[in-house]
DNA sequence: TTCCGTTGTGTAATCGATTACAACCGGATA
DNA sequence: TATCCGGTTGTAATCGATTACACAACGGAA
């Protein structure tokens, strides 16, 4: 009853051509004269003929998937990325792959499974702390198969990446806040060992003294990105005697939890203290303050980074291996988006 | 210099076996001896040998991916419940594909394409608008993959899928604000067509009737589960002469638009109005108002719904299909999490 | 008329792993 | 001793599409 699909030899058969006319046909359209092209378009509606991607992927030597590695799937910030990513890629013809490396990290191994290139034809990297895998796997002189970062990157490679200008986002904040008579400014950081958070960490500290303000380590707060970690900072916070009347938070979730915390405890953002955050997530328009932040255009990382790995890919296939290309960093412009969760200081 | 990858041979080679035994070695380790298991795992480690999954797939007749369906990757929603799919069918050797039904929308076909059997060996849907192309594929004998259904169904077919007990979860909700004395409650829908959205509304209006209240239909508002109708319908509550003093949203989001829009007209949550949404999203923790809402356990539906497929892929194997399986529908309990945004009515 | 280049098509090898089948071995049984 | 059996292993066919190579047909140039 359920006989198998329709393969390639059906085609064949029923437009009573070779099946080797039928692939060009199918992938080389110009090498095919016109009504040869059209009996085979025909006989593939008819027998309802689609290519089987395992034995194509056998015979070209690819696998057909790009590997978009995630630190953490559940984070609303990336899923817009996600999205663009695989629109742009989409179309392309591949599948895209999306893992998690949180969880890859339990069964050591299922990282470097990823990263070797038989898995993948091609790698997008939202997740900047795979440098000790990425440096090994060079070092073994593995084949590593193209890959582009996308948000965060490698400082010390020519990796190619995408990302926004995250120093000048942090200035962007600190000189808001200054702008609005804070003298006082704190910060509470992103994941230590992270490249954003020393960018933006860095960008914050070298504005906050171009402003002439006083800057403490004891206002630079630790954090993770997380809303949890940006909840205990406000603890932290409202511990201090001496508190910073402004704080630039390294993501939107912290301030969510920083904001979220201090409401819990009575005090509201932007009366009591102002907070700037960093991404424009969604819910950062809606949220109550609205959350006056840093805007990252992710859609355009997404595609941009998508686009760039296509082109990687096409370059490593004609085996001309354009530098520019090899390690182009294109670093997006950032906005500062004014809502309600900063106010001058009274 | 780049050779290409170790194959097959190469492993049987240096083991002094053959091929057919290095794949008997790795894939039915019972079917070897334990000296020659030694030997092989000795020279695939030598070698540095990963199996080719296009090879293999082709080999087996299978794709060696299951497709997710998402609705819309950007919505938050569904991330946890997409890791914790990942989690359980990656360690089963598939590759999970993720797609954006929104996106493949645009392009004519696309779906189609995923729902094909020959793009993957199964099928989470968490996009109930799929049900046209289901039947439509049904109509024409199309072969569907084995498939399961997650967070929405397809009410008249026995699909199989995982959910909460949206009914219950909506009475839940409208009990909790009857209980706290309000007499006059709204309720914001989510699209028309969706089950969800039938479900939830069938439950408000049962127990708005059971508990005595007015149910009026102006105030039934309508939505799409975004924050933008939320915020939507909050312009037009505000503008009703005679309005309920409890909402029960049907989404998270929808809730979130709702209280900040509120907010923007000077209005406060819960002082103003009383609030329930329906997800518990990991923002409604942290908004201001924390959410009272109706918590769906996302990591538990996406391990079932991943189980259940896997399950089925078996049982269409061993071609017993068991009809228990084929059509189960795992009701999940659900859990009204009381927070800020409900309070007595004064 | 002959030769050459171009265009279009078919034949058959190939990609790499899996598995049906056959063969082999040592020991147990008749 | 002959036969059979269970456990191991090797040989070779197979999955389905792609593509190098060969070849045929044709038009134009010499």
């Amino acid at each position: 009853m359920s006989r198998s699909l329709p393969r390639i030899r059906d085609v064949a058969l029923a437009a009573g051509v070779s099946t080797a006319t039928v692939s060009r046909a199918l992938s080389h359209p110009d090498r095919v004269s016109q009504e040869t092209r059209d009996r085979v378009r025909a006989a593939v509606e008819k027998t309802g003929y689609t290519v089987n991607l395992a034995a194509r992927n056998l015979r070209r030597r690819q696998t057909g998937s790009i590997v978009v590695l995630v630190p953490n799937l559940a984070n609303p910030f990336f899923s817009l990325i996600l999205s663009s990513i695989a629109g742009a890629i989409s179309p392309a013809g591949y599948n895209v792959l999306i893992a998690d490396t949180a969880q890859a990290r339990g069964n050591e191994g299922r990282i470097f499974d990823y990263l070797s290139n038989n898995r993948a034809d091609g790698l997008i990297l939202l997740d900047g702390c795979l440098a000790d895998e990425i440096r090994l796997s060079r070092e073994q002189a593995k084949a590593l198969p193209p890959l582009v970062f996308a948000c965060e990157w490698i400082d010390d490679t020519d990796l190619p990446s995408v990302r926004v200008d995250n120093e000048e986002g942090a200035r962007l904040a600190i000189r808001h806040l200054a702008g609005l008579g804070h003298r006082r400014i704190g910060h509470i950081l992103g994941p230590l060992e992270n490249v954003l958070t020393s960018a933006r960490a860095k960008g914050a500290a070298e504005e906050i003294t171009a402003q002439g303000l006083e800057r403490r380590d004891d206002w630079f707060f630790s954090g993770d990105f997380s809303m949890a970690s940006g909840a205990a900072a406000a603890r932290r916070w409202l511990s201090m005697k001496e508190r910073p009347t402004a704080m630039f938070c390294s993501s939107d979730e912290m301030a969510f939890g920083f904001i979220s915390e201090l409401h819990r405890h009575g005090l509201a953002v932007p009366d009591d203290v102002s907070v700037v955050g960093f991404d424009n997530i969604a819910i950062a328009e809606r949220f109550v303050p609205a959350l006056t932040t840093v805007h990252q255009p992710r859609d355009t990382i997404g595609r941009l980074a998508a686009e760039m790995l296509l082109a990687l890919i096409d370059k490593d296939g004609a085996a001309a291996k354009d530098a520019s290309l090899k390690s182009g960093h294109e670093v997006l412009p950032v906005e500062l988006v004014i809502r309600e969760s900063t106010r001058a200081l009274s």
